[in-house]
DNA sequence: CATCATTCGTCCATAATCTGGACTAATAAA
DNA sequence: TTTATTAGTCCAGATTATGGACGAATGATG
């Protein structure tokens, strides 16, 4: 029958509990011990020597003193130690490359996104692109006195997380690219083992993080960038799914026998709300990528005729709303979220597209739940995969601290 | 950050070993300590220690000798006590109640199924009716010396755990219904809690511990009695998301406007490929369901049809499989599962039903995966979800032997 | 200003649990 | 009969959390 623990011998309870108290410095930042005493249910004792190895391994660190309750002696403020260990996030889309550095006490200290449309490049020369990016971050976090633990890389696609592969991203026109081994070649090595994870995970990993995902536990993020995905979250973990291709929504069949899509069917809900198909729909050519740094220059040029009132701008968002939102219907019956977040692109584009996506959204679910999840917009738009990687590596280095001696 | 695992102490430390140990008793049957020591990585001396434990509370026996090795002592034939403890499975559904009783070496002791039409009745009737089958199944259980020490019930609607309440059953006509409290209150006190779940969340435990799941690790079950629900899971274990909604299928919209149905929307699957519909469209006029015992006599006249070549019931249940395939497409796409397993009246209907399943399936998902993933045939049929109720109460025990002690 | 109650953190003896090597037992092969 | 091999137990040792005692630091009280 089910039964993921394995053995516990007394070196993996020591592990385990360094995690819990990390985690619990982390959630309530500066902390007595004999606050954290009470919040892990240890006893102070246990405290203190967990923390010692916590301090030793230049996690956590003593600050001043703290006042907690009216009298008595006050407590030292524990805190993360925000100067020593960081992640590195990275990411290769379909028009840009991205890097950030964020430390443990979560603040972003290095973060470049350069505009460059991957299209017909070959996964080699992007990737070799993107190793020069994340040198520079290193760099960067060298000499604020960080050190890098290790890196996680968001890419837009289907991937075999074993062996490293970037199995399909059609949107890239890439098939099994090696792109695990050709980035471990292009870093230094760290400390962690370098990984990959899927750009829209990461997104709501980003969310849940650094942004409107914070209060939440559970929620659907959608990330539209060139593509559509949807990153789960349940009880703060990622739901992968079999072969890690959960979520995948933008191949969603919504109009059989509708256009051709890059994935080989028809009708694909990218053809309808993708970024590409709701440019063309309202009537902008597509320009390169590369006319603006940071956000695509089309996208831009939508929203001002959005906000001049554009009526093929608005028919062409509408319709891509209505088309997310009876998708998203399925998501919530299926999946049960709390919450829905729109990212990427439809956060920008939220003003306009939302009341179409909630529209479709209530019409298609909680008919029997009776009530339909709110539909909250995302602040953190395009960035939110790159931080979504970093913050994994930060993440997985809480949950078990012993990752680093 | 994310952390699940609580503060580890001794106490839990020993606690989690016990689950380890019982837990590779169950997969290998009879197996010696020495390798049982190899299977789980503890050194002898700790497997027996913690084989005592178990075997006090009754958990687990020493058999005759086994002769693994071609020279050397023979091993101690360590098995699963199937004569002690067991696990009492309930169920309420639309036209019939069941009860099983099965023991922790997994096999069914008793097993009770009455005919019965619970739509216009009131849930305190019905829960008494299943109140008399668990005494029946509870003396049948002690008659054969068993100790029944826990019991599950599988309700055919939405509910909330742990409140112990049948928020919305549109098929029963129920709403917040009490059904934990009466239940408990007609239950005698056993050693664990009486707990409920939903029925297709069973069903699908049941196909993975009694049926065609047993291979596999990751499947989603769709399990159709009257209405149409599905049992996501994953790596062993129910997805049930946020609020436990997760998986309801049935009220999926697949014919925008379509005809009513009891939960208040349009076009519901379950106005397309519930039984009721299927029949209807066959254009057999609904009988009571108590007019056979077991199985649905309508549903045996459907099959009769189908033998026979009826063109009209043919149709019926083909357009049911296109309908339900491409809801499987979006649930493909979403969840990523390995398998697909059709249970509930799909079993029986599978030799009809399937090939339409598949091609919406395949039409709807796979285009960007490159694969479709199996359709599976369940040979529990309707019987699913019982087995699961009662297998769940094992498998808790399983996963955490101190529960007894 | 001295005292007291209170709270914080550490010290130390104790308890629980797993490990690892030594030892006995039982079997097949030589 | 002897030897090699494997199974299971025993016991000392190592690791880790516990719990009470104790000193330290602070506000309240008189």
């Amino acid at each position: 029958m089910s039964n993921n623990a394995g053995p516990v011998r007394h070196a993996r309870m020591r592990e385990r509990n360094l995690g819990v108290v990390l985690a619990e410095v982390v959630r309530h930042q500066p902390v007595t011990r004999a606050r954290l005493a009470d919040l892990t249910g240890f006893t102070k004792t246990t405290v203190s020597n967990l923390l010692a190895v916590l301090a030793d391994a230049g996690l956590v660190r003593d600050g001043g003193l703290v006042h907690e309750g009216e009298r008595g002696r006050p407590g030292v403020a524990v805190s993360v130690d925000g100067d020593g260990t960081a992640g590195l996030g990275l990411e290769i889309n379909v028009d840009y490359l991205a890097a950030c550095v964020i430390d443990l006490g979560r603040r972003v200290r290095h973060r470049h996104l350069v505009a460059a449309d991957n299209r017909g490049r070959s996964a080699e020369a992007v990737i070799e692109a993107l190793a020069r990016l994340a040198e520079q971050a290193l760099a960067s976090a060298t000499e604020q006195g960080l050190i890098v633990a290790g890196a996680v890389v968001a890419l837009p696609g289907l991937l075999d997380r074993e062996r490293g592969l970037l199995r399909r991203a059609p949107n890239l026109g890439w098939t099994d690219a090696p792109a695990g081994d050709l980035l471990r070649a292009g870093l230094p090595p760290l400390r962690l083992p370098a990984d990959q994870d899927n750009e829209a995970n990461l997104a709501a990993l980003g969310e849940l993080w650094f942004g409107a995902g914070r209060q939440l536990g559970d929620f659907v993020h959608v990330s539209g960038e060139i593509g559509i995905g949807a990153g789960i979250v349940v009880d703060g973990q990622v739901f992968r799914g079999a072969h890690g291709y959960a979520g995948e929504l933008g191949h969603f069949v919504v109009e059989p026998g509708g256009a051709l899509c890059a994935c080989g069917g028809r009708g694909c809900l990218e053809q309808t709300a993708g970024q590409e198909a709701i440019l063309r729909a309202a009537g902008l050519t597509e320009l390169t990528a590369t006319s603006a740094a940071g956000t695509d220059g089309s996208l831009s040029a939508l929203i001002t005729l959005l906000e001049a009132g554009d009526a093929r701008a608005l028919a062409a968002v509408t319709r891509a709303g209505e088309a997310l939102g009876s998708t998203l219907a399925s998501v919530v019956n299926l999946l049960d979220p709390d919450t829905v977040v729109l990212g990427g692109i439809f956060s920008p584009l939220a003003p306009w597209a939302r009341p179409a996506v909630e529209r479709a959204l209530a019409e298609g679910s909680g008919t029997l739940r009776g009530s339909v999840p709110p539909v909250v917009v995302s602040g953190l738009a395009g960035g939110a995969a790159v931080l979504g990687a970093a913050g994994l590596v930060l993440d997985r280095i809480v949950a078990d601290p012993a990752l680093l001696l």
